[in-house]
DNA sequence: CTATTATTTCAGTAAATTCTGAAATCACAG
DNA sequence: CTGTGATTTCAGAATTTACTGAAATAATAG
């Protein structure tokens, strides 16, 4: 391996963790040498710097430009595909929480909605039919939630999560100026 | 497999999903079939529902209790042990993002901060010292997020997931009156 | 203690996944 | 076209992970 100590440690590192989420070895590790590369690089760079084999890394990019976790470059008069990932790490966890979303939430909402409309047909199943319903609001509450967040602009959403638990109180005192919650003092005259 | 079609379907499907995460699909399967089902099962009674062997049972329910995912109950005279999940999906919620965090991001967050310790001697490890730093920061804003909701109550807190993007015009009315952001107007006797 | 039942451990096997090198495909310059 | 370099595909090999049955250990009742 052709990197400095410090790229090496956190390259190794993000390999291992890598490998606690779905995600393999080789594939963490590539992205975290391009999450550190100033400049874009190409296959064959990679190839030198970590030592996989050259079908291996293609691989691991087809992998990643599944995920849309790197982007692709071109320099001028040289026809090779350069990886970089985005400068802005927001960007990033965005990218990684949408995908992930995508692939491991959203076909367990889709299977949980699918499963409650089958009518229960003993006790067993009333109980497994109601759990059905508490996950899935659960989930729906969840997911709601972040697409609201992710509708913020970065600045906006760092405010709020800098806010953290001040927010209590702010919520407290706004409230008694702008009743928003569904606990609001009825009025009678709800539709 | 022992079971009504909509355990079935659910218990397989959990299965699936499992395997996206780190979790490998029999340890996926006992844990829905626990989540599903009314009352506490021994070992030996999920054996018969899942058609596994007597020892995947076991070590799977070793490797649920490590994550802290299910509790542990006696009936009496019966020594058997018996094992549930939590009725509150919350608790479930919340010991999840726990573990994972604790496996997950807290090692990530030790390792960057060693490596930030390190002085960059040439201007390629001063990038990625300088991205590195980024991504410290980043991850400690959102684990001190998390940490401020972890303690709210839950009635709290699904209170305020459910107002979603509603808080930034709520924030807006509320920091007029009870300014707490960092870009409050300036007194002149800030401490 | 001894017998009985519950649970865990573990070595070996089965299955799944990751990785490689060789060949195929693709893209473009000449 | 033809040739060259870039990239991808893919069948098998290597490695890792999951699973099993048999044996060991633990817990309790008699």
């Amino acid at each position: 391996m052709q990197l400095s100590p410090l790229q090496q440690e956190f390259v190794l590192h993000f390999g291992e963790m890598g490998s606690r989420w779905g995600i393999n070895r080789t594939v963490g590790q590539i992205y975290a040498l391009l999450f550190l590369e100033p400049a874009p690089l190409n296959a064959e760079q990679i190839v030198e710097r970590l030592g996989f084999s050259r079908s291996n890394v293609s691989m691991g990019l087809k992998e990643l430009q599944a995920w849309n976790l790197v982007r692709l470059k071109h320099l001028p008069d040289d026809r090779r595909d350069y990886f970089t990932t985005p400068d802005d790490l927001w960007e990033i966890v965005r990218t990684l929480v949408d995908e992930r979303k995508k692939r491991e939430i959203d076909p367990t909402l889709s299977k949980l909605r699918e499963l409650q409309m089958q009518t229960p047909s003993s006790p067993a199943e009333e109980h497994a039919h109601q759990r059905i319903g508490e996950l899935r609001e659960l989930i729906e509450l969840l997911t709601g939630w972040y697409g609201d967040m992710n509708r913020l602009e970065t600045e906006r959403l760092v405010q709020l999560l800098a806010l953290g638990s001040k927010l209590q109180s702010l919520i407290g005192k706004a409230e008694k100026i702008v009743p928003l919650s569904r606990k609001a003092p009825a009025t009678g005259k709800e539709s």
